[in-house]
DNA sequence: GTGTACATGTAATCCGTTACATGATTCC
DNA sequence: GGAATCATGTAACGGATTACATGTACAC
């Protein structure tokens, strides 16, 4: 029995988020290459989910298209470069459309905060370089959120990208809040040093 | 030359943020088992970075180990329960303070959004499902909430743990700010829903 | 005496990254 | 002519999970 048969006896196939993300990217525009699926996965995926590294991309359009989800053709010997475009099947449409609308958990969001582990260990640093660290995730945060503004403002032209831009709202409001939540950290950070050293001597 | 001798020389060997944060376990309380850092992972780091597989755990504690940054020795036959304990070697409380006070960049947080994966296809979902969808996100957020808070008012009562409510108490603002995104984005689903159907009868 | 918590570890597997390798096309 | 972009892919590796296997101690 061939993958294909299978799931269509069984509901939709049990593939990483990853793929489904690889497929849903490829259902907004059809007949893209991996490349141009890295691209864009850059430009809006990336700011709620995450973007897979290109060869991963790559990888992940294989699988789909061994079990039918996507077709691939390489461009004829007419056109300019070589690529291979890939597409949706009928089924890829509907299997990804049964895991859009499945009621099955999504399951928690996972987030790894790399600076607020630092800060668990403040005691191990001076306030001098947490405050340093502090300062440049919001730096970084409000270059980010100038990134999804961008993204969204591209989105907004189009009316068929409707729940990518619900997605990209949510994304904006989630680094205005980012930086909200370092700047009362800041102040937390502020507070422990002025009282810390007191207590200490 | 031997690991140890290495690093030494060189400044905190190259671990992954992974062995940082069991090491930082391990900084909080000495002679722990791997079993008892898992359920403080779970009862405190998870919130704002992760909580790794027990399974890694005990690999990371061996790890450690070898790297000469933790020493373990197992229970004489005295102690009632056969177990390994671990404990910072001074070498390894040198290195952790050499990075948690690095200013090297401790890199963006990770964000994988599952929900709002799902959200970003919702052209393929009924309105119900995607609003089902949010609720149970919302009830789980509140009870992680309440959860963070758990942990918040056992860490207020211990004064050397100071930087951990701080990070706790990011953590509970995360939660905070987490609820509100999630009724924004219900009240642009709801807003989407109205004027979807209409326009595209 | 039975279930739960304590306690440790191995094996198989998968997900995902980085580094490497290659080559065409386009822009300046 | 040279740099940047487009384009694809392989190989090596590491991080991390799940499933499995095993056994003790304690509480009811």
């Amino acid at each position: 029995m061939t993958n294909r048969q299978k799931w269509e006896e069984a509901g939709p196939p049990d593939l990483p988020a990853t793929a489904w993300a690889v497929l849903g990217l490829l259902s907004f525009r059809g007949a893209r290459t991996g490349y141009e699926l890295k691209k864009w996965a850059d430009a809006s995926l990336r700011f709620f989910y995450w973007s897979p590294a290109i060869s991963q991309i790559y990888a992940e359009l294989r699988r789909l298209e061994r079990w039918g989800l996507a077709t691939s053709r390489t461009s004829g010997p007419q056109e300019p470069r070589a690529a291979r475009r890939y597409t949706l099947t009928d089924a890829g449409r509907a299997a990804l459309a049964a895991w859009a609308d499945g009621v099955d958990d999504p399951g928690p969001p996972v987030l790894k905060h790399p600076l607020v582990l630092r800060l668990w260990l403040g005691h191990l640093a001076t306030p001098e370089t947490l405050r340093a660290l502090v300062e440049r995730h919001l730096a970084r945060t409000r270059d980010e959120l100038a990134e999804v503004r961008g993204a969204l403002r591209r989105a907004e032209r189009v009316p068929q990208w409707a729940f990518p831009l619900v997605a990209l709202a949510w994304s904006e409001r989630r680094h205005l809040a980012e930086l909200a939540l370092a700047e009362e950290m800041l102040a937390d950070l502020a507070r422990l040093a002025a009282a810390g050293p007191a207590t200490g001597a």
